[in-house]
RNA sequence: GCUCGGAUGGUGGAACUGGUAGACACGCAGGACUUAAAAUCCUGUUCGCCCUAAAGCGAGUGCGGGUUCGAUUCCCGCUCCGAGUACCA
């Protein structure tokens, strides 16, 4: 028989299934290997093409690695909870549940049809309450810790109350909010109940807060910052607004710096850890404070009441430019402006602050060329020369940023300078290498400085230490390490997530008990907010603990289940029926992630929450690496390639019913029209197929170009709207699964973005079939021989193993497809049918084309499914030994010929026949060798 | 603006530490088999020059320069495309 894809892949999957072959132990004498893939939220239109690409490398990687020896975890799962099944919900009355439910069986089948070897025992789904009970899990044990800057990792809350109880805030170095109170133990033991809980949720991990947030009318709830792009919301494309709210929030903050200690020794694509360093953006510097002499502003600014005077403090990175400051900035929305503003200014400061107010976060970000701000009329001091210093308000400076005030310098920043040309206030020179002063601002470290007090003359180095201790001697400033990163927003007003395990007392929140976990997801009639403009949760009927008792009614955020999944999937089937997420002994076996293979827009939002989550879960103790991916591969997206067809417009405008080949297309006056990729070939369009497309072009017309219509086009996103949807599922039905796999990989460099093409997977198909042909004589009878292999057979064998290996250590699966079709194209022209040579080869190619070598492996006499674990077969480069090599000859780098030439030669040896060669001859023409380059190996090149 | 990628035939791409540029495949052209088509197989296919072929010559990895016996690869300067990020003090 020919190859009969269908029948072989079908009876072979169905084999997987039925004997478990991809189930794995929780301990084994064999090395541990870990490859996940970053689990999908099982959308409604199914998989397209392009999703699948990081499961095939992820596939071939762990396949690769059991033939390898190793006891290899690849699990599969889905990220089940989400808004597209709720906006559903919302449209249709379907309970989010089921439309969840029928997407992942649909998911389930496509992925199947794919030959993936998942152990799908281990499969997890975030809405599952058995999975997102360890998630409300989780989210309690943030509740319960601070962060000890001391021990520098997270601590139980209890332990903070000890300290309370012995020492009161006394020495206590914490991660915490701004507005904690200073106590003695006394004081702290004399607090009502209520305002030690106040205080305790300004330590939590997890702590409810009124903070600023992005806020989604639209959408009807707020986001996180890595939802919103552009001022808008990422799914759904929805303007999004700031708003105070009452708000649960996760203390990433508290992980910066050791979020960024972790990337330096992890195995990630270095783009993407530069995204992540540039988001917690750190930066080193200095806080400074600038007095505000009582009298020397109209408002009565209580805030220095009993600490001294009162002053206006700003975070910089450039403290050596102190002496250049020649103003202060504040953002409008800080809390002194009114304080500030003396009744001379404060019809310019009111106009100025509604002025801001009416602008939108995007019209900000698009017009950063305007400079704008406003004089409030007062003074703060020089904290070093005491010179007193104006005080504008300007919406460049963020509130939300550092101390949402910046002391300016004119000469050393670009926007300082440009607000000081507008407003003409002074710009002092501070170094004796700045230029061009009265052009543009000069931020030069080098030189030294002058006009500047105590440094002059110094270099900046010094400069910043001398000026560091100056201002602490002063008490007027400190070294300070100010960061990007804001603690995440993790409350979302919607329903389909999971609930806060958290109830509310005397409006403070109490964790529910852990008995009562998991606190399930109650049903409501409606998926809207309330009429009074609570969350869906708020139309649950007697939604409340113990009857009594207000939940929360925000869910949490989509992050919030696959910011540890990993973990429950080292949990067999077995073991979570214990009362834990994963056991400490599948935990302490398998340890962390070896191979994380999923796409770059996790960057800055899952794959930071993750590593956040798992260094806070390591602190606790329930974990035991630092990191949780220790490589990661990017797959590059698969964009869709759209066709067109172009309809003649007659002279009224009017679209006719005559389409105009591609090439055609200039001699008319024409409208691109999409058409459906999947009836078009090589560009090439199937004409019956388009008269069927759609009723209206039943009777269509073309203008042929040989005899041919051709399409235009295009590379944009893949959609349904542009009919350039490729389903998997139509690619496996003509050419099968393997052939799917291996063309995807075959398809360019996995990291790398590129367009789906159809084009050229009749290739790939062609080269399983002449495979196939290896092992069958002319009329398909299966056809193996027993005999010794030739020395050639033999050598185009370990090519492939060596490069197969080689080619997959290194993420290079298109280079192996193309050695695959190489080594066959030479087993063919060898005639071979050997089972030495057949056997091996079946084996290295497993990982590609599983379904194929399973069928070959037990015609082959081999126990069924015993393929898999296999031993991926010995390289021995003495097949490979050459004693001759034909070396390209080239005269001044120029190749004239080849020379075949033992390998065993010396330079003299070799350079005795250069001399000596006829044909050389004519390309030097007289000119004299002036010497001979000789690589070994390589090439030997004339210098004349 | 800043940061990070990338640019190689008609197309996708290969060339791993500087050593024969264009592997492998698609497409295209021609041929064999066939009544015909499909399938399969064979030959050619970077561009230019030479009537054609063989042979040969010249150019050639976005552009300009440099290092080197030798550069797609290393260095400097630019152009274009893509991604991320943005008054971050």
């Amino acid at each position: 028989m020919d190859y009969q894809f269908r029948d072989i892949e079908k009876r072979w999957q169905k084999f997987w299934a039925e004997n478990q072959t991809f189930k794995v132990d929780n301990s084994s004498a064999k090395p541990k290997y870990y490859v996940l893939d970053m689990f999908p939220y099982p959308s409604g239109a199914g998989l397209h093409v392009g999703h699948p690409l990081g499961y095939i490398a992820s596939d071939i990687f762990a396949r690769y690695k059991r033939l390898k020896g190793f006891n290899v975890l690849h699990p599969m799962g889905y990220d089940s909870f989400g808004l597209p099944a709720e906006q559903y919900a919302i449209q249709t009355g379907q309970h989010p549940a089921i439309t969840t439910e029928t997407n992942i069986n649909r998911y389930r089948e496509q992925l199947d049809n794919l030959g993936f070897s998942f152990d799908w025992s281990r499969e997890v789904r975030t809405s599952d309450p058995d999975y997102y009970k360890w998630t409300q899990w989780i989210f309690m044990q943030l509740f319960n810790s601070w962060y000890n800057l001391e021990s520098n990792k997270a601590e139980s809350i209890d332990e903070l109350i000890k300290i309370f109880e012995n020492s009161g805030t006394a020495g206590l170095k914490a991660v915490c909010d701004d507005d904690v109170c200073i106590f003695s133990a006394e004081e702290w033991k004399e607090l009502p109940d209520t305002e030690k809980q106040t205080e305790l949720l300004k330590y939590r991990l997890t702590y409810l807060r009124e903070s600023t947030v992005n806020w989604c009318p639209a959408l009807g709830t707020v986001l996180a910052n890595d939802e919103v792009k552009d001022g808008y919301s990422e799914r759904g494309g929805y303007p999004v607004e700031q708003k105070k709210m009452m708000q649960w929030s996760m203390r990433i903050t508290a992980y910066a710096d050791r979020l960024l200690q972790g990337l330096d020794g992890i195995d990630w694509p270095d783009p993407l850890k530069e995204m992540q360093r540039n988001w917690i953006g750190k930066s080193v510097g200095a806080l400074v404070r600038f007095g505000l002499t009582p009298g020397s502003y109209p408002g009565s600014l209580s805030f220095g009441e009993g600490r001294g005077e009162a002053f206006i403090e700003v975070f910089t990175t450039r403290v050596d430019t102190i002496y250049g400051a020649t103003f202060l900035v504040i953002a409008p929305e800080h809390e002194y402006v009114a304080g500030l503003t003396t009744p001379e200014q404060e019809t310019e400061i009111l106009n100025y602050i509604d002025q801001t107010k009416k602008k939108t976060e995007l019209d900000r970000m698009a017009d950063t060329k305007t400079v704008s701000g406003a004089f409030t009329g007062s003074y703060a001091r020089h904290p070093i020369t005491n010179e007193p210093i104006p005080i504008w308000i300007a919406d460049y400076v963020l509130a939300g940023y550092g101390t949402g005030a910046v002391m300016a310098v004119p000469s050393g920043d670009q926007r300082d300078w440009l607000f000081a040309t507008k407003f003409g206030l002074p710009i002092v020179a501070i170094s004796d290498a700045q230029t061009n002063l009265d052009k543009e601002a000069d931020s030069t470290k080098e030189g030294h400085y002058i006009n500047s007090g105590i440094i002059n003359g110094l270099k900046y180095k010094e400069a910043t230490t001398t000026l560091i201790t100056k201002l602490e001697e002063l008490g007027a400033g400190k070294a300070k390490v100010n960061f990007r990163l804001r603690d995440a927003i993790f409350g979302r007003q919607r329903y389909w997530g999971e609930p806060v395990p958290v109830y509310f007392k005397d409006g403070l929140p109490y964790l529910i008990d852990r008995e009562d976990l998991p606190l399930v997801l109650p049903e409501v009639d409606k998926y809207l907010p309330t009429e009074s403009g609570e969350p869906p949760l708020g139309r649950a009927d007697n939604w409340k603990y113990k009857d009594d008792l207000e939940y929360e009614l925000s869910t949490m955020p989509g992050w919030a289940g696959s910011s540890w999944y990993w973990y429950r999937y080292m949990a067999s089937q077995e073991d979570r029926k214990q009362d834990t997420f994963a056991p400490a002994e599948a935990i302490s076996y398998w340890k962390d992630v070896d191979l994380y293979i999923g796409g770059s827009e996790h960057a800055t939002g899952h794959l930071l929450y993750s590593r956040f989550w798992n260094k806070f879960l390591k602190d606790l103790g329930y974990v035991v690496e630092e990191e949780p991916f220790k490589k990661l591969i990017n797959q590059g997206m698969i964009q869709g390639r759209s066709n067109f067809v172009y309809r003649i417009i007659d002279e009224e405008g009017r679209g006719t019913n005559k389409f105009v080949s591609n090439g055609l297309k200039s001699q008319y006056t024409t409208s691109a029209l999409h058409v459906d990729v999947n009836i078009v070939m090589n560009e090439i369009l199937d004409l019956e197929k388009f008269k069927a497309f759609r009723p209206e072009f039943a009777n269509a017309e073309f203008i042929l170009e040989n005899g041919k219509y051709i399409c235009g086009v295009e590379v944009e996103k893949m959609s349904k709207s542009k009919f350039n949807v490729v389903s998997p599922d139509d690619i496996i039905e003509r050419f099968g699964a393997d052939t799917l796999r291996m063309y995807e990989m075959f398809l360019g460099p996995l990291e790398q973005s590129k367009p789906w093409n159809t084009n050229g997977i009749e290739g790939v198909f062609k080269f399983l079939r002449k495979f196939w042909k290896l092992f069958h004589d002319d009329e398909f009878n299966f056809n193996v021989s027993d005999e010794e292999p030739s020395k050639a057979e033999y050598k185009a064998l370990h090519k492939i193993i060596r490069k197969v290996e080689e080619d997959i250590e290194r993420f290079s699966f298109n280079t192996s497809v193309s050695s695959f079709m190489i080594c066959v194209n030479e087993l063919t022209d060898l005639k071979c049918n050997k089972r030495k040579i057949l056997q091996d080869l079946v084996i290295v190619l497993a990982p590609y084309a599983p379904h194929i070598t399973e069928e070959l492996w037990s015609l082959l006499g081999n126990a069924p499914g015993k393929l898999s674990v296999a031993a991926y077969p010995q390289f021995n480069p003495e097949y490979l030994v050459e004693n001759e090599f034909s070396y390209p000859v080239s005269v001044n780098g120029k190749t004239r010929m080849n020379l075949n030439i033992s390998l065993s030669l010396s330079q003299a040896e070799v350079e005795e026949i250069i001399h000596a060669n006829e044909d050389l001859k004519k390309y030097l023409e007289g000119k004299n060798i002036k010497k001979i380059i000789f690589v070994k190996g390589k090439i030997i090149n004339l210098v004349v």
